[in-house]
DNA sequence: TGGTGTTATGTTATATTATAACACCAGCCT
DNA sequence: AGGCTGGTGTTATAATATAACATAACACCA
């Protein structure tokens, strides 16, 4: 049925926006056992590639976590900047960078469909703490 | 043994170079174990952190999946073009992107160690062969 | 020369992430 | 009702990665 789908893609989102870090999704998935004890991976799975499909969620790649989208166009690339001490993500957009990476990243040709930009390091607290 | 480590560290180059596209770390478990039956995951592994740590090969983490380092030095940060349709990979250098990234990235503090770029798409033979 | 600390490597086992494959059920058409 | 279709649930397992401990090599010094 169509609506539960939707349904589970609310909770995961629900989840997702309540987290302060990324959360994989085993992590999700141990959440929402609790109310639903027969919910099982493929379920979250599907979740996450609609709620990413429509830009409502981030995939961070070299965490195989996810994030809720927060405060931009969802149809626009965002870069990650990403916390190596507290786990903290935040959203950049530049349209510019982004324009200059698909120009570069078809200089021979190649035709750019998706584009992974993750920056890790310490955000300003942790930066600050360890200084 | 310090000089078996390298060894190692030589024999999974020797792999990753011999392959036109990516490989993930069971891909060449298995390639070695023919040579070496008693291979195990952890070893491969510790290669390929010292090879990614010195920038003799790249690891791919939308695929989870790694590549020799080709053609640039190896303390760039590499923007790598992947042929979803083929597989192929390819390095670019953009120093100016890089800085740029950086920059981004910073505006609020944040403090950038290291970067994640790739771009996903089609290679210029598969755009090709696909219009 | 052999003891002892230190670090790298080997090995076993297991944790974590992801998906294949099929079963089931609702809705819809006739 | 009967049968098709497509989405969801469920089971099982595949694929990726690392923890934890055992062992081996080397370095240094009494």
């Amino acid at each position: 049925m169509r609506t539960q789908g939707l349904h589970t893609q609310q909770e995961v989102l629900g989840v997702l926006e309540a987290a302060e870090t990324p959360l994989t999704a085993y992590d999700i998935l141990g959440t929402l056992k609790i109310g639903k004890p027969k919910l099982a991976p493929p379920t979250i799975y599907r979740a996450l590639a609609a709620l990413v499909e429509q830009g409502r969620a981030h995939r961070i790649e070299s965490k195989n976590a996810f994030i809720a989208c927060r405060g931009h166009a969802h149809d626009e690339t965002a870069i990650l900047t990403i916390c190596d001490d507290c786990g903290s993500v935040d959203e950049k957009i530049d349209k510019d960078l982004i324009h200059r990476l698909g120009h570069v990243a078809s200089d021979d040709g190649f035709r750019p469909r998706h584009h992974v930009i993750e920056v890790h390091g310490s955000c300003a607290d942790c930066a600050e703490e360890s200084k």
